[in-house]
Parts: C-alpha cells; structure tokens; sequence
DNA sequence: CCAGAATCTTGACACTTGTCAAGAACGAAT
DNA sequence: ATTCGTTCTTGACAAGTGTCAAGATTCTGG
C-alpha cells in the first residue's frame, strides 16, 4: 500500500487548492466588474462578450474559462452588484442627532448619486426588468431589492425616532415611494431635465416629516 | 397650359390620398400590436425583426416597406401602448359612491390586470428602462408615465373626496408608490410567489386611508 | 531547468440579425 | 385584358454573436 500523505503534506495541499480557488473567484469578480462597466454603459440588450472584453484587460475567450456560459456572467454581475450600494446612507444614519441633519445627509447623499452613479442606477432598473423576462435573475434581484428596502427603512426608522415616532408605512410602501421617485427622477435627468434633481430633492424633503 | 383639374376631381384625389395614408398607417398600427405581442412574450433585448414576423401575417421584408428601421418601429410600438392602459380605473372611479365601493373596485381591477395582463406590464417596465438607454424612446415614455400618474391621481382624489379630504401627497408620490407596490408584486408574482397579489391588495388597502 | 498545470489568446464555426433591393403578387383604373 | 402603382416576399449581404477548441503563454513545483 502507497505510504499515505502526512498531516502535514496534506494541509499544504489543501492550502494550495483554497488559494487556488481564491485566486479563480477573484478573476471572476474582476471580470463581472469589467461586465458591469459595459453593461452600465450600453445596457442588456446591447453588450456583447466581445464588448465587455474589449473594455478589459482580456479576450472574449477568457470568459468561457470561468463561466459556463454568458448567463452565467450576467448571473455573477447582478450578485455582485448588490455589494455596490446597499450600504450607501448608513453613515448618514449613524451620525445624524437631529431630524434636520439627517435629511440634510440623506439629500445630499441622494443628490450626489443621482449626479454621480447615474449609470449604475439606470443599469439597476435595466436588470430588475430583465428579470422579470430571465427566470436564473430573479432570486438575487428579489434578494437585491429587499436589502434596498432595509436601507430605506434604516433611513425611515432613524428619521420617525430622532421625532420620538414610528413610520407610518410599511417597508415596502417606503421603498415603493422613495425608488419609484428616484427612478423617475433618473430617467428625467438621463433625458436632460434640470428640473429633475431639485424636484426629487424637494418631494423627498416634503415626504418625509408626513411618511415617518 | 393643361387644363387645370376641376375641384371635384381635386377633391376626389385627395380622399384618395387620405384614405391610402389611412390605410398605411392602420397597416402601421398592425405592425406594431404585432410588435407589441413579441416584445410581450421576449422583451426588447430578445426580440428581432424576425421574431416578430413570425408572429404575425407578414414576413420580416414588410417592416422596412413601413418603417425607417427597427428603433422607428420600436418608437411606434411605444407611442401606440400608451392608448392600453392609460384608462383602466376610470369606470371604478366614475361610478363608486363611498370609498369602500372605490377601495373594492380599484383592488378588483389591480387584481385582474395583475393576474391577466402580466406580460403587459413587465413589457412596459423593460421599455422604461430602455428608455434610459435609447434617447428616442424617452419622449413618450416620460408622457405615458405622465397619463399613468394622471390615472393614479383620479383615484386618490375621488377616494378622498368621497372621504370629504384631498391626497395628503404630490401626484408624483403617489404615483411613486403604487406604481412602486405594483411593479414589485408583478416580479414576485412572474418568480412565482403566490404571496404577492394579496399582499398587495393588502398593502394597497391599507395605504388608500391614509394617502388619501 | 524542465515538466506539467493553469491561464489566456486566437480563430473558426454556425447562427442570427438588420437592412436592402429585385421582383412577385395583388389591386385598381382604363 | 392590360398597365401601372401598391404592397409584400424573398433572398442576399455584411456584420455581429456565443461558443468551442487548439495551442500559445505564463506560472509553479520539483
């Protein structure tokens, strides 16, 4: 019988497969970040294997070697996307003492992400309604869109106790309310609206003392 | 000189000329249902000029015969969706005496059209998206979402009319919110959550009273 | 230094796509 | 019946696409 590998020799290669296997996530990270530049630029429809590698440091073949398929890619994108933003008002939250501090955060969080991210946002709204069409999107994008309300109702919860109150809504009426008004306001800003901006920051000021 | 055609022989070319451009553009009109029917079933990333032929009487030749190309058909696609739905709620509106008569039927139609016209809706979500993507879409898009914010604010104002009050928020928040409420229920109930109808009529119920 | 494994590039294949134009089919006027 | 205009079909073209596999390149372990 072959002399069996020590304890030793086999916790090396053990470690070697995780590295290994670390090194092969870390690529695929990389190239679904690559994919959501190019998605957050030209859209589902639009983006092509080959467009997403010629806005990277690879080939069109490259993704073959860790994807199953395009799908797959995609899949990996929308799970990777939820790490981008779902955190974005907590510090706003953990440090505002008044009512009128964290509205003044929350605006100008809000106003600086429409102006900054906005393709990442219509990019957002792209891949919720694929997912409507592409059953293997839905799970992380149900799974996206309920920590968007936690966030929101972080925001919600903070803003009705620095009153001494609780919201007056539910979860996911807050959520409805504050995301069917940003979307809106993006889609106003994409086409060029000045009025965009000022007009959801103001909506947003009036809601807030009436929904929390 | 010729002699000049006589104003009855004038008048009689053109209805001739208005009745082919009639004809031409309820031929466009076809096209576009046509259209609308695939992009329906596949979304707007899936579907070709092919896909929608294929469904319907003509083959893939007869959209150039019509249309400048396809974004002029998709254009028209769009421009003709807004006359489906705008209305929907209107009769519910026109014919409830009380607020729980409203509350009834404006749940009863949401129901249905949630229930029947699903593919409808996702369609006219992947299009507001696309919008943000395709500068041509974006003018009719932003006036559809005009009409359905109209359509929501007819039903707020006669349920808080009925209650001797007026909406507590903007049309654009309330639009916001149920449009929100729905299109979230709509990507629960295409994943296959039996949850979400009646936890919308739920939500919706519980939010009418104290929006309006 | 070398062998083998891992990683990536290249190029081909089959297929799809939008667009275009020739011409077939149809309808209307004479 | 014929001619002309309208409408539509057919098929081709060029370009793009996802996928696959051969092989080039790089890296690692012995």
């Amino acid at each position: 019988m072959a002399r069996q590998v020590t304890g030793a020799a086999r916790r090396v290669a053990d470690a070697a497969e995780v590295l290994r296997d670390e090194k092969f996530n870390a690529r695929r990270i990389e190239l679904a970040e690559a994919a959501l530049e190019t998605l957050g630029e030209l859209g589902f429809a639009r983006t092509s294997l080959r467009e997403i590698a010629q806005n990277s440091a690879f080939t069109h073949g490259v993704f073959h070697y860790y994807f199953s398929d395009k799908l797959d890619l995609i899949c990996c994108c929308v799970r990777h996307y939820k790490a981008k933003c779902v955190t974005r008002y907590d510090d706003v939250v953990a440090t505002a003492t008044s009512r009128d501090e964290l509205t003044e955060g929350f605006l100008g969080k809000l106003a600086a992400t429409l102006q900054n991210e906005a393709r990442m946002h219509r990019l957002w709204y792209d891949l919720r309604s694929q997912a409507m069409f592409e059953a293997a999107f839905r799970k992380d994008v149900l799974e996206i869109d309920k920590s968007l309300e936690a966030m929101i109702w972080r925001i919600a919860s903070r803003y009705a106790e620095l009153g001494g109150k609780r919201p007056a809504s539910s979860p996911a009426a807050l959520y409805a309310l504050f995301d069917g008004l940003f979307q809106s306001a993006l889609l106003k800003h994409l086409a060029g609206d000045k009025t965009a901006m000022p007009e959801l920051l103001d909506e947003v000021r009036h809601l807030l003392p009436t929904v929390c």
